[in-house]
DNA sequence: GAGTATATGTTCCGCGTTTAGACAAATTCC
DNA sequence: GGAATTTGTCTAAACGCGGAACATATACTC
């Protein structure tokens, strides 16, 4: 039941019906394709006279194509089918991050094509738009048959505001109010959309077509890294909110008394199952200050944590059970706050998967307040899938997908 | 940007435009009255023949009707008034809580008719029910004036399925999976609809027409009482999760450490703001273990408390501060996760709300992750607007205004 | 191999809805 | 009293869904 905002809101003109069933239509090409303009018309329950109709207007603006004609089922005549045109358009996904920068060539699908390419991230953001301007022109030059580009998604770790293409603040890389996206457009003479990379990574997964996944319900993404990114979607959209700050989880409290986050504050759920924070309890001491790591740590990373762990290591296997019990704790509030039907999580700590799955499940079931909720559907997302680049893909090519706004 | 999802979407027929547009109508009527036809033309951007023809249907379903004609602006005819019809139709609202049980007869705009009626709440599901029954035809008898009733809408305090008319889990009235709907709209042979109270507050603000207030951007209702009781509204719609548990910051904890709440677990943002917890800080005692109270205790409430701190009783001003920190740094949590546009806040504690709103804003920008969020607009919403109530109204009285379920 | 049954895809008309514009009624200004 | 202006209604056109007929294509049957 949702309110009409008496303030904005659109009227449905004569072309609203064919907008909306079009619209339909392609999801439902996407969803099932290949089919044919017959089982596209039983899955819409509309006549197969509507269906066609719809589908001529898909293929006049190339969004789809037809393909082989299908063997008969039974008797009668076999069905053209239809797909999704993928065909000589593609899609850059670009995913900046403190320390290196990384670049993804896709189809409008989504599929990889190519390597993924990366370089050192430069925190002069002039440096960092000409260095990226250079590298994505490399990509499409070195795969010039694929078509042409239908824009470049960005993802950020930090504050967006998406509609003016601007970061508004982003802590590890030290910009406030840049914008990223224009001079990049410009540059390159392709659309740019940036986003926050945790809302990104929920939008690709939104948008991922899976068989063995129900899409239906709300689902959060949770990437635990450097930080903690997570990304909310309700009611088959990304919550923004009115800043598009919504959804930073990962900065509510386990116990305000806890330790410093880096955000300024102190005991939030990133101070405590952040990458850092997991090799500082290895450790014994604080890594998180931000001086220059020794020897010993400087290194070091998760995985390596994670190997001596399943090596046997027990003060490894401590510091990564103790991460998996706070994460499951912090899960569990987000499970009372959005009640997701899914839970995605990505990062290094998740190689671990296997190893703390128990422990993550039972602290979770500790804070969650029905039985429903401790048993609430938590997927890996593994660093081969790609989530923040898939994620600047899906900036670009879920728009064509998205339901038109009425009423 | 919605998603359509592949498996549950809403083809647009002959009569969809229609539909929506007479809803748009409806609100714009509801927002804008007195409005002529001519005027809601040009709101809605149309012809005034097709405005024509949307007051035509509303008319003849009562749900507007043709008030006296208004004054000319300038020169030319003048305009026929419409109104929203809330006449000859009303709405009991029921609150039910832990103590005692209030029932409220409004008209269809959630104008209040008479007083708020209230009895001792029986725990025997049967015998509420019976004793409901019997107050609420009651109530409608002695007010057989103000037409027929459209609905009775109740909220609890507690885990309610809506759909099947079931609470799940009420733990202060020790339900757990009664039939609370049925029985009692055969009682009263009239639709009943129950929801959890604090999502029904979130969607009585979300209707509520004030025009001090911008409807749009999220916003999220806190209500400090007994327990803490959130409702969350996300693009116009209350936030109900995969098993309507959703919006449940009461849960999301302030420190994991923290004292022991109703819930089971520990610390959470409940066990530092009830009004047990201010009361148990003031007495040196932990008052939540549901041992009978002693004398000093025993009928004193967070009302006399804050009347004491008002008074100059430092203690009682420590214990109503320290809970106004406390709520502070919760609605941090809520702010950096949701990003609401406002929040509002009910409850006795809300009674001192001159005395604690420094403090409260002050340890809220302690956590919260933006300047804007550390702004964000908390309206207070005052117990004789009787909030539960109203909610529980607008259970009955909003789905009539509720935009049509379209893509 | 011809006839029949069946499925796909196209075409045509009916009807509901928006769009555009004309027109009568009502009111004020000059 | 006439002109200008506003409201509300009405009619025709454009557009899209709803339904059915029709051509096309394939498999089965005798």
């Amino acid at each position: 039941m949702r309110k009409i905002n008496p303030h904005d809101f659109k009227v449905a003109r004569r072309g609203t019906s064919r907008e909306i069933n079009r619209q339909i239509a392609l999801n439902l090409i996407r969803a099932h394709q290949p089919i044919s303009r017959a089982d596209l018309a039983r899955l819409m329950n509309v006549r197969r006279g509507v269906a066609s109709l719809l589908v001529g207007e898909l293929l006049s603006e190339s969004l789809i194509f037809e393909g082989a004609l299908g063997e008969a089922v039974g008797r009668g005549r076999r069905p053209t089918f239809l797909y999704i045109d993928s065909r000589q358009r593609c899609v850059v996904g670009v995913d900046i991050r403190a320390s290196r920068t990384y670049i993804m060539l896709t189809d409008l699908m989504g599929k990889q094509l190519g390597v993924v390419n990366s370089f050192q991230t430069s925190k002069d953001i002039d440096v960092l738009t000409k260095d990226l301007a250079r590298r994505v022109k490399q990509v499409l030059a070195d795969f010039s048959d694929v078509g042409a580009c239908e824009g470049v998604g960005v993802v950020v770790p930090g504050m967006v505001d998406p509609a003016l293409g601007r970061v508004l603040h982003a802590p590890t890389l030290g910009w406030r109010d840049v914008n990223l996206r224009d001079p990049l457009a410009a540059a390159l003479g392709i659309p740019v959309h940036i986003e926050n990379s945790g809302k990104a990574c929920a939008l690709a997964q939104l948008w991922t077509t899976r068989s063995d996944v129900v899409a239906s319900g709300n689902s959060v993404f949770v990437s635990v890294s450097d930080g903690v990114g997570t990304g909310v979607v309700v009611n088959g959209e990304v919550m923004r909110g009115r800043h598009n700050t919504a959804g930073e989880f990962g900065h509510v409290p386990l116990n305000i008394d806890g330790p410093r986050c880096s955000c300024g504050a102190t005991g939030c759920w990133e101070a405590y199952v952040s990458n850092l924070a997991t090799l500082s309890r290895y450790f014994g001491r604080d890594l998180t200050d931000g001086r220059p790591r020794d020897a010993e740590t400087a290194s070091f990373t998760v995985e390596d944590l994670i190997a001596r762990a399943r090596a046997g290591d027990a003060k490894a296997l401590a510091a990564v059970n103790s991460t998996a019990r706070y994460l499951g704790l912090g899960l569990a509030s987000i499970i009372n706050s959005v009640d997701p039907a899914r839970i995605y999580i990505g990062g290094e700590i998740t190689t671990a998967w296997s190893l703390i799955e128990p422990i993550v499940r039972s602290a979770l079931r500790e804070r969650t307040l029905t039985d429903f909720g401790g048993a609430t559907e938590i997927h890996i997302v593994p660093a081969e899938e790609h989530p923040r680049l898939r994620g600047a893909v899906a900036l670009v090519a879920a728009p064509a997908f998205a339901a038109p706004m009425v009423a």
